[in-house]
DNA sequence: GTCTATAGTTTGATAGAC
DNA sequence: GTCTATCAAACTATAGAC
């Protein structure tokens, strides 16, 4: 925080970005001011400006550059060919370290989409549908393979993300497990899920329907 | 949006809410004007003061009602006995169902916890770990029968809860499938990870470890 | 209960000296 | 590249007439 006038340069720009996701993954961009910015990095308001043209800039900046790393990591970590298991086990693997190494911004790439502009939104968007796709394709050829039983692979990719992508709003570097221990565990869950064999084995137990509906206004 | 002028009341409170769901569930809280909000009432901005005493009460007012209707409702949906599958059953449909049914509530109760103060922002914390609570219980009980297979119920509870809460933030009334076809579809995925039988069976795949540490920077 | 008017801040962004 | 100073706009919240 505290800070020797003069010229810096990449040192400061380095700073104002982790001062802006720690900042914006607290309080989100709206609620984030310049000013706040600014103090953080020890800076004067007006100097942040030799850095972005705007306020919405910073944020795309942010969560573009987040996003194009998250596709060559991707790319790198997934196996082109192999079993659809071993190629959702790695894309689990991967999703979660990413998820634990970079929580704040994965956080800010989710939360902020909302305070895109038009244009920056739908870059973002187009970005976002790409890796989607890539877990969608697994899962596809898992159930083509025979690998896998899915009611829906639409929404069983949905909701894998989702529940590996949660994994960013509780996460803590000292929390109880190892990155290694939730990878195991989440893998887990996300195969049990995929191969989802017993499923229709279950006796479905009878439905209160009407208490159910009465329940959800 | 058009508005007679003259006294309401009752409407206007009722308007108010369902304005300012919509808008803090679109723009976010912070960037959601009182402006805003009162044109699309179709009042004054300062008539908004005969509803609420600041703009953190009227948030803090809509996501503890919200949570004050979902425990309720669940409680009413719940089984209090019976096989952990079915309870597990239960909860799911309940869930789904009630995330359908109002996304932007539910989205809302998630997203913007960070815009509550310390006070309000613990009272609503509280009432989320009860619902936490409830589901883990039921994990709990389903491993100590044999029901369930599950490394770590806490990272499942979480998994879970994220999984089905994701629903909130890509649904549309209009969408592909009806509210049954997702509670079905989603009742099968989380039993089967819940069961999680065939987990520990997999020939886990060579892992090229460095690579992915390499992708995670 | 709603209106108009306004006080008192805070905001994003710019200009110009060093 | 950083600073100081400042503008114009937007914000929350209040006061008082009807």
């Amino acid at each position: 925080m505290a800070r020797i006038a003069g010229s810096s340069g990449p040192r400061t720009e380095e700073a104002i970005r982790r001062a802006g996701l720690s900042l914006i993954a607290t309080h989100g961009y709206a609620a984030m001011s310049l000013r706040q910015l600014a103090a953080e990095v020890g800076i004067q308001q007006g100097s942040l400006y030799n850095y972005f043209r705007n306020k919405q800039e910073f944020l795309f900046d942010l969560i573009r550059g987040h996003m194009l790393d998250l596709h060559a990591a991707l790319d790198a970590a997934l196996l082109p060919e192999g079993s659809a298991e071993a190629r959702l086990t790695r894309f689990t693997e991967f999703h979660v370290a990413y998820h634990v190494a970079r929580a704040q911004e994965v956080f800010i790439c989710y939360s902020e989409l909302r305070s895109l502009e038009p244009d920056n939104l739908a870059a973002v968007v187009a970005m976002r549908r790409d890796y989607e796709r890539k877990l969608g394709d697994i899962l596809d050829h898992g159930c083509a393979t025979g690998e896998f039983r899915l009611a829906d692979t639409r929404m069983a990719t949905l909701a894998i993300l989702a529940m590996l992508s949660g994994i960013c709003t509780w996460y803590r570097p000292d929390g109880r497990l190892s990155r290694e221990a939730m990878q195991e565990i989440f893998t887990g869950m996300v195969l049990a899920l995929a191969r989802g064999e017993a499923a229709e084995a279950v006796a479905v137990p009878p439905r209160r329907r009407g208490a159910l509906r009465a329940g959800i206004g």
